[in-house]
DNA sequence: CTCTGACGTGTCAAGAGTGGAATGTGGGAG
DNA sequence: CTCCCACATTCCACTCTTGACACGTCAGAG
């Protein structure tokens, strides 16, 4: 329900058309909330009709200028003062943390590591573009600044616990290591089966 | 599409039926990746299609406990070790930050601050599981254990953001607030134009 | 014995989001 | 002057997700 909101707001900013918006996702919003070309249109469409904005000015290849109209920016102070953002998201690289005991240790740790080098490409991009940009005053820049260090601190949080993970996981795969040395010097057998690469873990004496 | 392997990975720890897995999404992965009855139930069925689990017993009331196959598990491997995860997500609460400047300063603050409080609430939540687990050194506990390490370091990390973040709007206020009284000082006149709701913020001071 | 509440499965409609393709116009490089 | 690319819109088919609804069953409290 939330790209509906994302549309009145940046015809909030000035008036656009369905391709002028297609580049600003593309460009400003891309990591926030990514929108494709039909969504875009269709949701024009629906804002049209609803009342929410109007189509202020015709160009030359059929282009249609959309403004907010003043019902449309009711609508979005309403969302951002009174509604209440939902909570936390389906986040795939956590949903995958809770599984990797059905990999080897070796794998998880690998996976972790991607995980924060990942992460690492994603600040110094980030960074890159806080470098590059002028920032002033003025609305934009300061709330867009506001947007960019939330990623930076994020993602800067992220790669720092990815590398902790992976630590983690050798701390328990050396503990392991100790355990599994002690037992085979209590009753002298050496190798043990393993068929779900997961129980042949935790002998914890 | 990784709901599916959100179930495989469930009943890569045990076969459960579909009422048991609902119950476990609500416990486990309620806060990573929700799911509905709906989905859950779908999804059973075309991975029984799919070869990628099976029936493994009937129960008394039409119980049908699901158990994963070998391919079913293989598939999960591959989604683990090989299938890079995807980038960033939909934020609803950032996204409005985008957009705060359509609000005053001060309604912008409140929302601020409103996200730090939540981000605090969620935090304390994890805390308090973190607390009350038992974490020994199986597979569960431990990848567990590193996922809510990292719940409780993004919502750290958040709250520091948002509080961070609310001090910022402050320091723009006041810096404005300077600036309009120079400028009131060079030229004797108030009131300047603004066309957009950008410039005429709040006459604090 | 009956009724309630947990167990358990399933379907449906509607809205989001994805990805691709079809169609056409105008302006500027060469 | 012509051709190509950027501009610009619209439609389609599909999956994912949500939320609600409908149905039937077993066990135990009263």
């Amino acid at each position: 329900m939330s790209l509906r909101h994302a549309v009145l707001g940046l015809l909030s900013e000035s008036p656009a058309s369905g391709y002028d918006l297609m580049k600003l996702f593309n460009a400003s919003l891309a990591n926030v909330w990514p929108a494709t070309q039909s969504q875009v249109y269709g949701e024009l469409g629906k804002l049209t009709s609803a009342g929410l904005a109007e189509v202020s000015a015709h160009g030359p290849r059929g282009r249609k200028e959309y403004a907010i109209t003043d019902e449309g920016l009711a609508e979005l102070r309403h969302w951002l003062a009174e509604v209440p953002p939902s909570g936390p998201h389906r986040d795939d690289s956590l949903l995958r943390v809770f599984f990797l005991g059905v990999l080897t240790p070796l794998e998880a740790r690998t996976f972790l590591l991607g995980r924060a080098q990942e992460t690492a490409r994603l600040h110094a991009t980030y960074r890159r573009i806080d470098e590059e940009a002028e920032w002033d005053d003025d609305m934009i820049s300061v709330y867009g600044r506001l947007a960019l260090e939330y990623g930076l601190r994020m993602t800067a949080a992220q790669e720092e616990w990815a590398r902790w993970a992976a630590e983690q996981i050798d701390s328990v795969k050396a503990r392991e290591a100790g355990n599994r040395a002690r037992s085979r010097l209590r009753n002298g057998t050496g190798t043990r089966n393993g068929t779900r690469n997961g129980d042949d873990l935790t002998p914890t004496e």
